[in-house]
DNA sequence: CCGTTTGTTCCATTTTTCGGAACGTAGTCC
DNA sequence: GGACTACGTTCCGAAAAATGGAACAAACGG
């Protein structure tokens, strides 16, 4: 195991639930001995990638990381193009929208449309979820082959809200479903009283694939404004999978000629 | 030279004047053997620290410096008592604001509060300039003792717009200068046309150092509305250093105890 | 079809890393 | 004060990984 995949291992150890770690954290969530977590963690600090507070001892994300957050200004044009986009139905709708990326099995929230109405946003940009548990996670992972979906998603599959897929077939029933019409749902999954509608959008030219989502209250919200939001949804993807040259049937494999 | 410096020495290639590379940038720009770049970028990519574009096959920083600079909310609560203050300078003068750190001698901008007046943001988070030609840049270098100073600035003196500090000596003049006013300012120097005044603030308990400053068009300005940011200048940096226990007149060293 | 550019793979040598154990350093409890 | 514990750092031989020159491969251009 070579000194870079040990340092990510030690990255990857923070989020948004744990924005920073003691030395001892980091001992427990890596399971490394303490005279490397303590060689790695002095050199992470020293190159910038990590940062130390003085007085609480403590590591969080470094200047370094700060720098290179900014310049992932990623995939700029697929995403700044359905942001815009996006911004449109959020303002007709009211609605919070997200768009997000996956990894892995999980999705990872890149930028947020706050809406008018009063639901607070849940998901900051960085948050990472299961995919199979959102509707724009289900989306994404829609495009892929049932291969690819089957790699990605662990052996033993994960425990998930009533509401959510319970185990691979029902996934791949809701993946099915969604390879149909396009659109996905989801109703109480993630959080409680919290619905959304989403679709995934690949880029003919890059082969990049994002989810982009419309999360609302569920109790606040009547049948015809869920039926008017998915309408919403299913002219945004028509207009942007003109815009990027979105081979709708494809799969992100065929797309980019690799397994990714 | 261990691998996880090697591989932040290609991190840090890029910049916001440089985010993205190609292969051939990097082995410039790091001077290694094709073989090593080739590893180590595919290294980088395959853990998410770099995305490579799968069509022009450049280089970017990935999802992961995406996630983690988002958990750089860093130093949170200085930067965003300060940010509050800032916002409320920025919205009386109209003016643009910078909050900033010192990394070595060169500062990096952290947050933005955007004036009305029509200057554009011209320094986006991220970006690096040389601490000696930007007023928060040296109020920051003001708090640092002058053997520490010394240490940060390159032996060779970097070339520099014409109104910055042609040389050390010069330099120190102006350290001194701020260090007796405790308010620093700039003209006509990182951009044409463009002034600021700005100070450094520092957490007596963390021992963190942020430099505040904030910017408008020379030509726009009168000697009055300078005048007049000034004072707003000098009340925040006061309330500031109430708030949060800034020993004014201590050096870094002698706050955090130790060089950094 | 050949030269160029661009990037990857191979492999013997050199250099790091690894991790158990010994060694500090505080703080705490009695 | 002294023993105890939590928390980290430093040491060092064994083991693993990085290194970089060279051969190899693929894409491009003329």
């Amino acid at each position: 195991m070579s000194a870079l995949t040990n340092a990510i291992d030690i990255l990857r150890c923070f989020s948004t639930s744990r924005p920073d770690l003691s030395f001892a954290d980091v001992q427990v969530l890596t399971g490394k001995p303490k005279s490397s977590t303590s060689r790695l963690l002095r050199s992470l600090r020293d190159c910038g990638l990590l940062e130390q507070d003085p007085h609480s001892r403590r590591y969080r994300p470094g200047l370094l990381t700060f720098e290179l957050g900014r310049l992932h200004r990623a995939h700029d044009d697929l995403i700044a193009t359905a942001e815009r986009e996006l911004r449109d139905v959020c303002a007709r709708t009211g609605h919070t929208g997200y768009i997000a990326v996956l990894d892995g099995y999980q999705q990872v929230v890149l930028r947020i449309v706050p809406g008018s109405n009063p639901l607070r946003v849940v998901n900051p940009p960085g948050q990472r979820t299961p995919a199979i548990i959102t509707s724009n996670g289900r989306a994404m992972l829609a495009r892929l082959s049932d291969q690819e979906i089957r790699a990605r998603v662990p052996l033993d599959y994960p425990k998930v809200p009533a509401n959510s897929p319970q185990n691979f077939a029902e996934l791949m029933a809701r993946l099915n479903e969604i390879r149909r019409t396009g659109i996905s749902d989801a109703a109480d999954e993630a959080i409680e009283g919290v619905g959304s509608q989403g679709f995934a959008l690949a880029s003919g030219e890059s082969g990049e694939l994002i989810g982009i989502a419309v999360s609302y209250s569920v109790q606040a919200t009547t049948e015809i404004e869920r039926a008017n939001v998915r309408r919403e949804l299913g002219a945004m993807a028509a207009k942007l999978r003109r815009m990027t040259g979105d081979p709708l049937g494809q799969t992100i494999e065929q797309l980019t000629g690799l397994a990714s």
